[in-house]
DNA sequence: CTATTTGCCTACCGTGTCAATAGGTTTTAT
DNA sequence: ATAAAACCTATTGACACGGTAGGCAAATAG
């Protein structure tokens, strides 16, 4: 499962580049467009800044902007940070247990492909895409 | 993350097709094997029966067996049947939360799209395959 | 018939994460 | 000076995870 810090984080981040321009963004504005408590989203976007991704600016008139173009942000990197890793299995992962039956685990293989079609999935993606919403696709793969 | 219950789901479930035969498989036998607590696979392998996927015998000489075939088992089932979902978010999934901001989320279309790949993903596989360790390209894709 | 092996059942528990909330301090523009 | 904003630390309740413990019921081998 996703949680909702990088589910937010995205969030935060579409409205930040759908707002952009020369005043920073007022967190307050994106909590009230996003519906999500400002409180909560104070711990998401310090995150955001230590990694790199935002600025914040002080005082009066002040808020958050992005550091980047909205395409060179992928959906990777930002879930990778707020979420750790986005191995489904320990096994793999930021910090692999080391397994001592990692050699004739039948399952593993399976694993390491599903990591990295999630992987290829979302570094494939940028924030970009999701604000002009691209499909991964580039077509009409989807049917509603 | 999928969890100890489907990944150990899976280990019992391969470990019942590899050693399957006239005389059903004692638990103790799957533990010994799989490196596993006992205690802990009881659990699991309660939640295979519930779902019709194993059958127990009782007593002595008991133990359990597949109730079908390894080919008719997808791995997709198996993980849902014990995970729950296998959805990333909890705008869908089993009992999706009925999001109000569903027709202007820009992030839906994504996971929506997320999910029918991990669908496509697990479902396409069998617990056969595992058993074989085919791949799901079957191909070189991958390169140790 | 008895001993043993097996599945089956209920209950409990420590730890950690999730999703917030609360209440303040500092910075800066007006 | 005042207001608005970021920034900081701490706390909390609920719940899931990953087990452990102990015993009962069934069935077979001897």
């Amino acid at each position: 499962m996703i949680s909702t810090k990088g589910r937010y984080a995205l969030r935060v981040l579409i409205d930040l580049a759908e707002h952009r321009g020369e005043k920073p963004v007022p967190l307050k504005d994106v909590a009230d467009r996003q519906e999500i408590s400002k409180k909560y989203l104070e711990i998401i976007v310090k995150e955001l800044v230590a990694g790199g991704f935002v600025s914040g600016v002080s005082g009066k008139g002040g808020g958050y902007r992005l550091t980047r173009d909205p395409l060179d942000y992928t959906v990777g990197e930002i879930l990778e940070t707020m979420e750790g890793s986005l191995s489904v299995v320990s096994c793999l992962g930021a910090d692999p247990v080391d397994c001592p039956r990692k050699a004739i685990c039948k399952t593993l293989p399976m694993w390491k492909e599903f990591d990295q079609m999630v992987h290829d999935f979302f570094y494939s993606r940028t924030l970009e895409d999701l604000v002009e919403q691209n499909t991964g696709l580039a077509g009409d793969y989807y049917v509603i």
